[in-house]
DNA sequence: CGCCAGGGCCATA
DNA sequence: TATGGCCATGGC
């Protein structure tokens, strides 16, 4: 798709107009979000929400880092893979311990040598880190999750298989920018959540009508429609 | 019942 | 570099 540095602005422009802003990230606290950004790998929000209800009276990073494993675990069980989780939030927590709790630490850094110092967190990937440094250090930076990926793949982009490549492709087609990066990523949530699901629904979608997915559907129903009216 | 969810690590080739 | 197994709960 040689026209895609446009389509990507397009694309955010069509969601903005119709879903408006959103908002994001939801959580009540910088910490909370800190936590939900681990909590949330490769599992649905709701079981997440289920897993900050529990550690709401625990919410800030001394406690739950002084927290006994086994405790720490029976409260994110909700949201699965609670052991793994609990050894990440950890170790997320003793790097972050280094930077004194502090989110003003954070945020006086460097986004390139912060993004590497997340990386080098073993439990922190692309996703997570980013998804920390956009929405609670607030520095612009694009998320990239299994929506994107599959929204994006299903309206026709040939994307690069490896994240940072995706990112870049977001981070040229847009302006710089914290708030936009925000909102984009929240409207790509919203819309894969309502419309553009593993097992889409298309039919009220805004997007349909330029939508490779959508187009072969309907091509495919007209050809079984054909097929059957052979015999 | 089976499928899926806002990943990431590790072993293997 | 890239693919597969693994971690686990809860909603539909």
């Amino acid at each position: 798709m040689n026209d895609s540095i446009l389509r990507i602005k397009d694309v955010h422009d069509k969601l903005f107009s119709y879903y408006g802003p959103q908002d994001w990230w939801p959580g009540d606290s910088d910490f909370e979000i800190m936590l939900g950004a681990i909590l949330t790998q490769n599992t649905s929000w709701e079981n997440v929400e289920k897993a900050i209800n529990n550690l709401k009276p625990y919410l800030d990073p001394h406690t739950i880092s002084l927290m006994d494993d086994v405790i720490l675990a029976e409260l994110i069980r909700p949201s699965g893979f609670f052991n793994v989780k609990t050894k990440r939030i950890k170790n997320f927590l003793s790097w972050y311990e280094e930077k004194d709790f502090s989110i003003e630490s954070l945020k006086s850094m460097e986004t390139h040598s912060l993004r590497q110092e997340l990386l080098s967190i073993n439990g922190i990937g692309r996703e997570t880190a980013d998804s920390i440094i956009l929405y609670v250090v607030e520095k612009p930076i694009f998320v990239i999750d299994a929506y994107t990926k599959r929204l994006f793949s299903r309206l026709g982009f040939d994307l690069p298989s490896d994240y940072d490549s995706i990112q870049s492709l977001f981070h040229n087609s847009l302006d710089f920018d914290t708030y936009i990066f925000n909102e984009y990523h929240a409207l790509i949530v919203k819309h894969c959540k309502i419309y553009c699901k593993s097992k889409p629904k298309c039919t009220n979608c805004l997007l349909k009508d330029f939508c490779n997915f959508y187009t072969e559907l309907i091509l495919n129903i007209n050809s079984d429609y054909e097929e059957e009216n052979q015999s």
